[in-house]
DNA sequence: ACTTTGTGAAACCAAAAGGTTGCATATATT
DNA sequence: AATATATGCAACCTTTTGGTTTCACAAAGT
């Protein structure tokens, strides 16, 4: 079983799930809730991005409340990081561009 | 066929593809030849890659010359932002820590 | 004690992913 | 003209994915 961040966050319900206890730890039931699909289903989401270490438990009583591991999610922006100063360059050109318009006014 | 960007990044063979060209365009057979996989398997990366307009095509005669569109990758980093604050947030209160610990010596 | 509630795990299923081999076609080379 | 090279597409196969339903079990409520 590959199960990477990135694997992590290809499904569009798992990222629904990273944003929503980002604002706010949740129970599995109250994010189902938001959901077409079932409990069940959500859970075994939770069980991957559990398995991806993005997640940290917090048990009260019968209920798990699922908070986010913001560290984890920095793996993904130090990935993408690097590729900052193509698009930034590329920026920087068309702002060149702009700026040379400018001139000839 | 869900394609986006973060289905596209799922897959490490094409992160590396990602990777290779974004440092030099290049063509599927000089690509096939950093991988283990066929020729073929290549090229059906590549073809998920452009679905997802990752990539810019550069013909020069029977070769394609395969360049990274970086503004696409932004993509990524744009949902990644919100997040940031959060880890930063964290590190800032171990920062907090270290230096409480510093005063008490 | 009995029932309800919150959760996870197992068995199952259809669709998608990721690989292969073989073929078609356009461009270069001889 | 014949051959070699670069590429993409189609058919096929196995494994993974994402969902379902059913079951087990612990904790709370009655």
């Amino acid at each position: 079983m590959r199960r990477d961040i990135f694997q992590a966050i290809a499904d569009p319900s798992r990222r629904a799930i990273i944003t929503l206890i980002a604002i706010q730890a949740m129970t599995p039931n109250a994010l189902a809730e938001h959901f077409d699909i079932s409990r069940q289903a959500v859970s075994k989401h939770i069980r991957i991005l559990d398995e991806c270490r993005l997640l940290k438990k917090e048990q009260l009583g019968r209920e798990i409340y699922y908070h986010l591991d913001p560290q984890k999610m920095k793996e993904v922006a130090d990935w993408i990081e690097p590729f900052r100063e193509l698009w930034e360059v590329k920026f920087n050109q068309l702002d060149q561009v702009l700026q040379n318009l400018k001139k000839k006014k």
